[in-house]
DNA sequence: TAGATTGTTAATCGATTAACAATC
DNA sequence: TAGATTGTTAATCGATTAACAATC
């Protein structure tokens, strides 16, 4: 698989791709040509066989794709089979619910454990994971070269655990704090879930069409 | 206020542009040059410029731009100031996360109260906010007029309930099901948060990294 | 006034779309 | 073989960057 030089948008199409495929693939559907799957999601057949080819050839003249092959590709350029190792920072509601009701975090990657800072839930567990004390994470990252961070905790705490995490050498930081979090020179990737940025797109388009709306 | 063909980049960049303004006020800064926010956000001066222009003229030459009028102007047009009303659909750990943890959706908005299904959540209540029946929502939609519904159930039942809401009126969801529902012609807006999109883009930057180690 | 910095027009760059030869 | 559909090259479109006159 060559990854050359790959634009964000092509990067950020793929997990769709792959959703969609999965769908396909759960409704029995053998093969898909760029041209029914670009209808199917919006987008050119074009551009479908460019993002592709990105990363090799994956079809085949006169047939299309296979789709759980192309799936299987996908997932490969995504690293979804690489078993990278995960830890949970901050087991707060939103943690709970991220580990709870997303299985893919647990079947898709080791899953460690769970850190938090408040001694009530500390050696409790979540869906069977333990709840560690937070002043021991540094020491766990470190011992279990554990790749990603999600990084659950309130607003406050968060750059100084990103710190403890950083000089830990986590490689990856999941961060849902709602903050930007700054993490040096050749830190670790730092992927954000802004909720509120996404929820005021969704008020921006509310308020597009009620001023549309006025004017008429 | 201007508003005129305005490009989803720049739509996006907002939200960005808001929190930084936020966090330049609360440090007490009062004005800001395009070409010192451009050095703090990573963007071009240019690109800063060309972008509120979009919406009007709201700097001053020689001067920069005003750093609290600037933050109200973008909050005016991503319509943070005008108080849509909302409700939780699914009042599990998720949903809950999101009314206790971030403030921006209680104070920005009317938020009206959650709905579940489970007996023994129905009655309760969620900071001060009552836990109704699911069965109620449709006629509670139309009878407030509900504007946003956050959608924080499980997946199998995402597409029932949106059928529900759009039948009943809403103007936009708020999707957290993971899966992408369909709202049909003329439907509500759609905003999703898909978590394991994010999450594989991580993961794609660290299997990026591996290759490009392994190949030296 | 001189220096700084905007808003906007023009130039460049990159991403999407169209076209088509190759081939299953 | 004929029809379908890919992978890729070229054309178009849109977004970002550069430049600069206007002006605070």
């Amino acid at each position: 698989m060559k990854r050359t030089n790959i634009s964000n948008n092509v990067i950020r199409r793929l997990p769709r791709y792959l959703r969609k495929l999965d769908d396909l693939a759960s409704r029995g559907e053998e093969r898909i040509s760029s041209d029914k799957l670009g209808r199917q999601m919006g987008l050119t057949p074009s551009q479908i066989r460019q993002d592709f080819s990105c990363f090799g050839e994956f079809g085949q003249q006169g047939y299309g794709y296979n789709v759980d092959s192309l799936r299987k590709e996908i997932g490969q350029i995504l690293g979804t089979y690489r078993d990278y190792s995960a830890i949970l920072v901050g087991a707060g509601n939103l943690g709970t619910a991220l580990v709870q009701n997303f299985e893919f975090i647990i079947e898709g990657y080791s899953f460690l454990g769970a850190f938090d800072v408040r001694p009530e839930v500390i050696g409790k567990d979540i869906s069977g994971f333990p709840i560690y004390d937070v002043a021991g994470v540094g020491d766990f990252v470190r011992e279990h070269k554990v790749d990603i961070a999600i990084l659950t905790v309130p607003r406050e705490a968060a750059q100084d655990l990103t710190d403890v995490l950083v000089e830990a050498g986590i490689r990856a930081i999941w961060n849902f704090t709602n903050t930007e979090i700054s993490v040096g020179e050749n830190g670790p990737l730092v992927e954000s879930i802004h909720f509120a940025d996404s929820l005021l797109v969704l008020t921006y388009h509310l308020a597009e069409l009620d001023d549309a709306n006025k004017k008429k």
